[in-house]
RNA sequence: GGCUCGGUAGCUCAGUUGGUAGAGCAGAGGAUUGAAAAUCCUUGUGUCGGCGGUUCAAUUCCGUCCCGAGCCA
């Protein structure tokens, strides 16, 4: 990574944009053109089992070209942003054939390949549960005058805890400000290896609709209740990818005895806010190259 | 037919001992550096079921009617 030099011969298209948009049936039909190979940067199609809830491609659909990053990880480890750039780059020392479409809506993920993360060791378990347990006894603000004193120009909410622990975390363990790691090009500059571009799909919220109802009746159908049911058996109820749409909806359903209709239209609304999320994501990258432009891609791998 | 309890924001409901009302969810917008399909922030005027009455003032009290649920005939 770093300055070398790019190899013109491995090119990378990001595929991008919110769910249900129709990007990994073009990047299918692109990757058989181009003779590529598809990859995945979804953050729930990672995990071993978690199929159809997640709109992982079928084995019809990865034998008509090379997949990977797909279904990998077994509960109940979880992923991470900067595990996965270790794995997309070990991925890229095999002889897996380029160019490389990079396909999924996980714009955090999609932003750290791109523009790199800033390096921070790993910090023990526990002491995150610790800064937990403080969280959870004495409230945020203690936690959060700490940060403000050590990191002023940190733009964390107080209410986001999640964020708040990071950041300590970091702070305590590593002694590093997290606003200068990120505004440092020193800590900060590992950005994407290759030549890429990206493109994106959307459409306009009621054709949305229209395709995500009949993409949850689907999943009913196809036994998005049987895939979730397995895995609480196997107690995994709290294993966060378990709590991404589609599979929150159904372990309520299964624990408060809803209506399969409850269910059909809870997946479905939560869906289309997953959609909003991603689509005020991808509004504030103008580099995307929207669909409707795709020529650009064969000038690209020209 | 009688009695009881309800009828308040798109939905579920709170509230006003009379001075025209507020939460959660949904919707809309935004943030996003190791959980990200997660997490968080901003955003709430609605004939307070209709009509009359009392009152300076009623969504709040009284009367009446309509609608829903339950109980009794």
């Amino acid at each position: 990574m770093g300055a070398s030099i790019k190899d013109p011969k491995k090119k990378c298209i990001f595929v991008v944009g919110p769910t249900a948009s129709g990007k990994s049936a073009w990047a299918l039909e692109m990757a058989r053109k181009y003779n590529g190979s598809i990859v995945n940067i979804d953050s729930v199609q990672f995990y071993k089992g978690l199929l159809i809830g997640s709109a992982a491609p079928t084995e019809a659909e990865k034998m008509q070209a090379p997949h990977y990053l797909y279904s990998y990880v077994d509960a109940p480890r979880e992923m991470t942003a900067g595990e996965y750039l270790k794995d997309f780059y070990a991925l890229t020392q095999t002889d897996i054939k380029f160019p490389l479409f990079i396909v999924g809506g996980t714009g955090f993920y999609i932003q750290a390949l791109e523009k790199g993360m800033f390096n921070v060791e790993p910090i023990p378990e526990h002491f995150r549960k610790d800064i937990e347990e403080e969280l959870a006894s004495k409230g945020p603000g203690d936690l959060f005058d700490e940060l403000m004193l050590k990191d002023p120009n940190s733009k964390i909410h107080i209410n986001d805890h999640y964020r708040l622990v990071r950041a300590i975390e970091i702070i305590r363990y590593t002694g590093q400000i997290p606003s200068e790691l990120k505004a440092n090009p020193e800590t900060n500059k590992n950005e994407f290896a290759f030549d890429y571009i990206k493109v994106g799909f959307n459409f306009e919220k009621n054709v949305f609709e229209g395709n995500v109802k009949s993409r949850t009746e689907k999943m009913i159908e196809a036994g998005i209740v049987e895939e979730t049911l397995g895995f609480k058996n196997q107690g995994f109820e709290n294993w966060a990818p378990l709590n991404s749409v589609g599979y929150k909806e159904t372990l309520k359903y299964l624990r408060e005895g809803k209506s399969q209709q409850w269910l059909s239209e809870a997946i479905t609304q939560s869906t289309m806010k997953l959609i909003k999320k991603q689509k005020t994501w991808f509004r504030r990258d103008n580099t995307i190259l929207w669909s409707n432009q795709s020529d650009s891609l064969s000038v690209f791998l020209s």
